[in-house]
DNA sequence: TCGAATTCGTTGGTGTACTGACGATAGCCG
DNA sequence: CGGCTATCGTCAGTACACCAACGAATTCGA
């Protein structure tokens, strides 16, 4: 009766465009490593000897997820974990040689992936899928951080 | 060095998506019923009566996931589970009237939040941001259940 | 009709993902 | 220098989300 259309609910296509993503990356990619964990291998790829605070914020996990990644990580020695003799709060991570040849491994397997998996879309499309989720989800974001960048208005 | 540009990997960006979604629902909608959970109550507003597992495929949740959402939704007393007299497999699910209620307060909230998480497309965009991750997510899901809806090829 | 295959729900294991609370460390200020 | 505050990492709790394996019930086939 009062039963609502769930194609038009946004968050429920993202839940569902991401568990496709989870079952092409387990068949494409790995099935050991996961994509947020590829994300954090990456990340210190870009930047070595980061903090692992930041290294969750540029992949958009939160303390405690980013804590049990990089832990898992940390178990297969992918990564070493050493605490900051500068500031003894900060834990610094930096790949190891087994690392970075994942990383290197994984990099080509997800690009064929991602490849398949927006296969459906010509050029023009992926661009603009890139773009709206990208604007939607920025904006998102911006809700849940008030004020601050408010650069001179003050 | 060969570090990535995650923002070009649609994974990454429907983890985004999907967490962006998550923070605004919390805070416009419920901090108790998940978007999930809605998803199992509309299922069973237009259908009650329905078998759990088709429940499940109805909202794109494995047997596994949609037994501890019904389980939590029946520990609150929003639905009711028996077993199927015809079928001792089954279970038969249906909304309590707790469960009726819930479901039309927040679809008023769902509506509101999905205007707010919307609002950064234009009309237009958004029937495209549907379109896009409707097809590409149809697409994947296609390539897990392979053959099969051949109609008479065989 | 009786055994084999199928189906449904459950259980156990792994991996995100969030909140809230806590201890340790560091920085600031009186 | 000694307390206030902020920050970092951890831990506990809750909730998806998957796979694999299992028992119970049904259905299909010889």
């Amino acid at each position: 009766m009062a039963a609502v259309d769930l194609t038009t609910h946004p968050g429920h296509l993202a839940r569902r465009l991401q568990q496709a993503h989870y079952l092409l990356w387990n068949t494409m990619v790995s099935e050991e490593i996961t994509s947020p964990q590829f994300a954090v291998l990456n990340t210190l790829v870009a930047e070595p000897g980061l903090d692992q605070r930041t290294v969750g914020e540029r992949v958009g996990l939160d303390r405690s997820t980013i804590a049990e990644v990089i832990s898992r990580l940390g178990r297969r020695g992918l990564l070493d974990k050493v605490r900051d003799p500068q500031d003894g709060r900060r834990s610094l991570l930096r790949l190891t040689d087994d690392g970075l040849r994942t990383h290197k491994k994984l990099t080509v397997r997800t690009a064929r992936m991602n490849q398949v998996f927006l296969a459906p879309l010509s050029a023009e499309e992926q661009t603009l899928f890139f773009d709206l989720i990208r604007r939607v989800a920025d904006a998102a974001e911006g809700l849940r951080n008030p004020a601050e960048p408010l650069v001179a208005q003050g």
